[in-house]
DNA sequence: TAAGCATTTGGC
DNA sequence: CCAAATGCTTAA
């Protein structure tokens, strides 16, 4: 008898001995179907050594059930995910279930019988015999499809078969993926592309960690360097991990991916089906998938033999995983470039100050890339000081604005207008008693949709029609809506000339890789003169005729006022400013602003990057702010609000005194109510040096709190909502 | 996390 | 009195 040690795929549950009989060999990694009182549940085996377990006599140990037949997680990554799960504070099986598939996937390869000719020459030779043999030719299929394509009945295929002169094949139903060809496309590099290059190739070679942050303005052909990287693993037939932000990125970039290597990559995002993700999941566990391009989710998939991880727009936000294990992508990357001894490229034109003080202090090695590739030029950023030069009343374009966007319009060129707000109106009220629409499960405005009239609440989903009559005071067609959305600017657009075409890209409109592909084939093909777009626009395309951009309201991103409020507007602005004039034509950006003088903005124009950094992140050392110091936040919710105010006291008192390390609050979160659950928040600074993990394991582990109540670490936090 | 069992609630 | 709803325990 073997004792087994397994972890279940059950948060509430810590890892549970079962037996195994003498000859089945269960190593560590395997996946195992358990007995867990009434139910079945997929688990892997782990080392015993590495996790402490209650002890039970061998005699009550259950039976495992199954030993899967797919290769065990190898030790990388077992080792990730005590890593991954120890760092962020996450129960083990809440890691691992990011690993996994469904069940289903993890079944015996499923297969199909096939039929295809043998060769023989049947005894008895009849002419609908001869006739099938004929035309099957090298075909092979089904009885009814053979049958089809010979022009005879079934039953002549299955005499044939009888006969000997078809045989029965299994084919696999998960289909191998096509081998993308490292030498199909490869690209003309400048100068200082082939050095990064290089650098990229000689350490795929190697074998070895080595992290990178690839640093270069929008449109300096990041993708085409590091695409050599990629070249390199596959002739080495070894695996390649491409990380992007969002799926509405993936579809241009898997036609720039395609182009370079002749097929497209393996896909991994949320949008896939059952099979297909069954497919995918096999191929990466066996090593034939070569290169996978995915969201967050493709980090924990059991690459058999990876050779390089690359993340694409590394400073994204949406890198950080608000959710379930609030995991940083980016940050587990290199984690697991690590432990796989794998380089890694983070690939970025605005990096974090983060990733950019790693490069600072030499831990990432730094590859520039000095200018836009070709003949394009950096466009040339002002701004429009809206107290100066303002919109009309109910209006949100600056009349220079509109003059810049008539001239464009003239001359048959593209225009980007960014607003990061969806919908039509931010906020809606009765202009009769003042009564606000807000949502009933969060403090939140309900959205108003014009387009799919509704109104919204962007953070539960809630929706309601937009109602006729004040819900407070009964006063009719009382309601005006406050703010602009860019379904708002879409309208002022279509007033303004009525003869344009307009696209709203928003991830309302843009929800699929097949919509974005869409959007792209239409301003591909010139069918659209002027797009209103959310921060979806900031990302990744290539329009060679889009050379005016104008920036709605510069001021929105710095009124959350979080620590990264002014880094993340320069990025957002830069990276949508980077889409203006990426062809041969040169490119506008125009910032609407009621703080001409503000650091960032100033920043933007006079082009001083670098000054703006060297000014944030000397702010952030003065203040020991990430990553000079540590923060986490605590968020504790409940349907009860009472509950939940208790146990953040509770929390709050209990805080343990510890040098280096201060705990603010318990205070209502910003957003204090959340999809019907009251919040609360506590955050912790702590200087760098300091285990807070440890720290807050140790103190909310003494802790107990009711049922109903949940208690969130948040490590590195980066939203303070 | 989810099933199974015990206890409470409330409809008639 | 019974069925449904709610709560608590347990899992190797």
């Amino acid at each position: 008898m073997n004792r087994v040690r397994v972890i279940l795929l059950n948060a509430a549950l810590g890892p549970l001995d079962y037996r195994a009989s003498k000859d089945t060999i269960v190593e560590p990694g395997s996946i195992v179907l358990a007995p867990l009182g009434p139910r079945q549940i997929v688990g892997v085996a782990w080392e015993p050594e590495r996790l402490q377990a209650g002890e039970v006599e061998a005699a009550r140990l259950r039976s495992l059930l199954h030993v899967y037949d797919v290769p065990p997680l190898a030790e990388p990554l077992r080792r990730l995910i005590e890593w991954t799960a120890d760092y962020y504070l996450a129960p083990l099986a809440s890691v691992l279930r990011m690993t996994l598939p469904s069940s289903s996937a993890l079944d015996g390869a499923r297969t199909i019988v096939e039929y295809r000719a043998t060769g023989l020459v049947p005894d008895r030779m009849t002419p609908q015999r001869a006739q099938a043999l004929e035309r099957i030719g090298e075909r092979q299929g089904l009885v009814r499809e053979l049958a089809l394509a010979a022009d005879v009945s079934d039953g002549v295929i299955r005499g044939l078969i009888k006969a000997g002169a078809i045989e029965a094949v299994e084919v696999s139903v998960d289909d191998p993926f096509p081998m993308p060809d490292p030498d199909h496309g490869p690209p003309v590099l400048e100068a200082a592309q082939r050095e990064a290059a290089r650098q990229f190739v000689d350490a795929v070679r190697a074998r070895e960690f080595a992290p990178f942050l690839l640093d270069g303005v929008t449109g300096s052909g990041k993708t085409e360097v590091y695409f050599e990287a990629v070249a390199e693993a596959i002739r080495q037939g070894r695996q390649t991990l491409v990380l992007l932000p969002e799926i509405a990125l993936t579809e241009p970039f898997l036609k720039r991916f395609a182009a370079r290597f002749g097929c497209e990559p393996v896909a991994w995002h949320s949008g896939l089906r059952q099979s297909q993700r069954r497919r995918a999941w096999r191929a990466i566990a066996s090593g034939d998938a070569r290169v996978v391009v995915g969201a967050r989710s493709a980090l924990f998939l059991p690459y058999r033999n990876l050779g390089l991880i690359v993340v694409d727009e590394a400073h994204e936000t949406s890198f950080k995983q608000e959710d379930g294990v609030q995991y940083h992508a980016r940050d587990v990357a290199v984690m697991r470039a690590k432990l796989e001894k794998v380089p890694a490229i983070l690939a970025s034109a605005t990096p974090a100050i983060e990733t950019r003080q790693m490069a600072e202090i030499g831990v990432y090695k730094e590859v520039k890339l000095p200018g836009r590739y070709g003949t394009a030029e950096m466009p040339d950023i002002a701004a429009i000081d809206l107290l100066a030069d303002p919109p009309p009343r109910g209006r949100w374009l600056a009349p220079t604005l509109v003059k810049e966007m008539e001239v464009n319009l003239e001359r048959g060129e593209q225009t980007l207008l960014f607003l990061n707000r969806r919908g039509y109106a931010p906020l809606t009220l009765c202009r009769h008693c003042g009564h606000r629409f807000q949502c009933p499960n969060c403090t939140a405005w309900m959205v108003e949709h014009r387009l799919v009239s509704r109104l919204a609440c962007h953070h539960c989903g809630h929706v309601m029609p937009p109602p006729r009559a004040c819900p407070e005071c009964h006063e009719e067609d009382s309601l005006v809506a406050c703010g602009p959305g860019v379904e708002r600017i879409a309208d002022e657009v279509a007033a303004l000339f009525p003869d344009a075409r307009t696209a709203i890209v928003t991830s309302d409109t843009i929800w699929s890789p097949a919509k974005a592909a869409e959007f792209v084939g239409r301003m591909e093909a010139g069918d659209i003169d002027i797009v209103i777009g959310t921060q979806l626009v900031t990302k990744g395309y290539h329009f060679p005729n889009l050379t005016l951009v104008g920036v709605v309201d510069a001021d929105l991103g710095l009124s959350g006022g979080d620590l990264r409020a002014a880094e993340r507007s320069f990025q957002q602005i830069m990276q949508v400013s980077g889409r203006a004039g990426r062809g041969e034509k040169p490119g506008r950006v125009l910032v609407q602003t009621h703080e001409p003088a503000a650091p960032v903005i100033s920043a933007l124009i006079s082009g001083d990057a670098e000054g703006f950094y060297a000014a944030e992140t000397e702010a952030r050392r003065d203040a020991a702010m990430p990553p000079f110091g540590r923060l986490a936040g605590i968020i504790i919710s409940s349907e009860d609000l009472t509950e939940a105010t208790e146990t953040a006291r509770l929390i709050g008192r209990t805080a343990p005194r510890v040098e280096n390390m201060a705990v603010f609050g318990p205070a209502p979160a910003p957003l204090a109510m959340l999809r019907g659950r009251h919040r609360q928040r506590l955050l912790v600074h702590a200087a760098r040096s300091l285990d807070v993990q440890d720290v807050i394991r140790d103190w909310l582990g003494k802790l107990d709190w009711p049922r109903g109540v949940r208690v969130a670490v948040d490590v590195d936090p980066y939203s303070f909502l």
